[in-house]
DNA sequence: CGCTTATATATGATATATCAAAAATCTCTG
DNA sequence: CAGAGATTTTTGATATATCATATATAAGCG
């Protein structure tokens, strides 16, 4: 019948994740592409009315981000981006040398061929956003390069809290926009990785990851300490 | 006056934590201590019933413990203590020795007296429970200890990291329990640790961090493991 | 004009009601 | 007695209303 035919357009509504997990996505997102300014308020009810939820699914997803650290309580009423202070920067920092090191390195004891043509496809796009100076592009591949990598090393916890490290990170990315002069050192030290990756040498892939988040580091630090006198 | 009198008497209602927080704390107590047992199901109701607040709160505490791993989705409606398997184990164990080893290693760079006064009563207690078999008291003192010392990194992100996966170990701590024979091993490592704070040598405070981890570790193996056959 | 204070508004916390779906229980059948 | 299927009960997800209070705004005062 007709009605059957108008039917099969539409496509199920997937039920799969909850409002507040779609909410939580969004923010997170969000947060990872420069939406929010640091210092910026977000109050659930905002948020509810931008996503087009109820307060409930937008409070959860909120108070999830607070718990990771990726939001801040400054009042009892009163919940924004967190400002990256050199200190919190330099701890986040220590913690990733860590973990993302680890990561690194257990991933270098699991290569897989698929692995390392997924990071070099990767790293072209990476490549190839940064020579037309979009940067936008640039972090969002230079995230999958290192996300792709640490999910390889088989350790979904692991990933899980370097994904709550770097959204404490992400939105004092937009402070390098400006004049973003992000130094082509962060491609050597990709490749790096890869050749580790291909010689099956683990330690080797771990030095170049530290080496990344290292550089990562001092860009950024001038960038939030210069900042932190002006406030 | 003497209403003022009575007044003094009076303690203002703390409340500088809501609800959920004190449910999630509950929860997180109640977890430690082996009170939940691993595979055991937990409702937002049965909770919040218990505790004497309404369902919100209680969901709000539970799914801040399903984020950090502490509870674990079943079902689309079924929560529930999750059973460490070996492998969990193993990956908790790797990132534990990463993040523990770097915190007693910042601790160690800033050692005041208060510091090692603190850690040598907590142990005196931990070995007086040990002697008198008082095994709960044991664990609760290991873990005073050890925050102690992670406390003293003046890194507060890496030890809110570090408590969520004390908090995914601790429901099957009690698997040790039966025959708790709790090797006298992890107080020589504590013993280890006071001397080189005390010795000034950060490097050696992680050392005997990292072997009382792994020597938890082989102790929490074996009863996991052997449980895992069962099940 | 700046600062304190009063007023208005917005917000988070919480309780509750509803609903669809999952889980548990019961029933009937072979 | 076991197992498939129907039925009942629980349960999580969500929306919403309420409330105390924090925050923002306006007003008044020095």
């Amino acid at each position: 019948m007709a009605d059957k035919l108008a039917m099969t357009k539409l496509v199920p509504v997937r039920r799969d994740k909850t409002l507040g997990e779609h909410v939580y996505a969004q923010l997170k997102g969000a947060l990872m592409s420069g939406a929010f300014q640091p210092g910026q308020k977000v109050s659930a009810r905002s948020v509810a009315d931008a996503v087009g939820v109820s307060f409930t699914p937008a409070r959860e997803a909120l108070s999830r981000l607070i718990a990771e650290g990726a939001l801040e309580t400054k009042g009892p009423k009163t919940v924004l981006v967190p400002r990256l202070t050199p200190e919190r920067l330099f701890e986040i920092t220590q913690i990733r040398l860590a973990l993302e090191g680890l990561a690194a390195e257990e991933a270098g004891k699991h290569v897989e061929p698929s692995l390392i043509e997924a990071l070099e496809e990767t790293q072209l796009e990476l490549v190839a956003a940064m020579d037309r100076q979009d940067y936008k592009t640039v972090l969002s591949r230079n995230e999958a390069f290192h996300f792709t990598l640490y999910s390889a090393s088989g350790m979904p916890r692991l990933r899980t809290i370097i994904e709550s490290l770097w959204l404490a990170i992400g939105p004092s990315l937009n402070l390098l926009y400006p004049e973003f002069r992000l130094t082509r050192a962060g491609i050597s030290n990709h490749l790096a990785v890869i050749r580790a990756l291909k010689a099956g040498d683990a330690q080797a892939a771990r030095n170049a990851i530290q080496k990344d988040i290292e550089d990562g580091f001092t860009m950024l630090s001038k960038a939030v300490s210069s900042l932190s006198d002006v406030t």
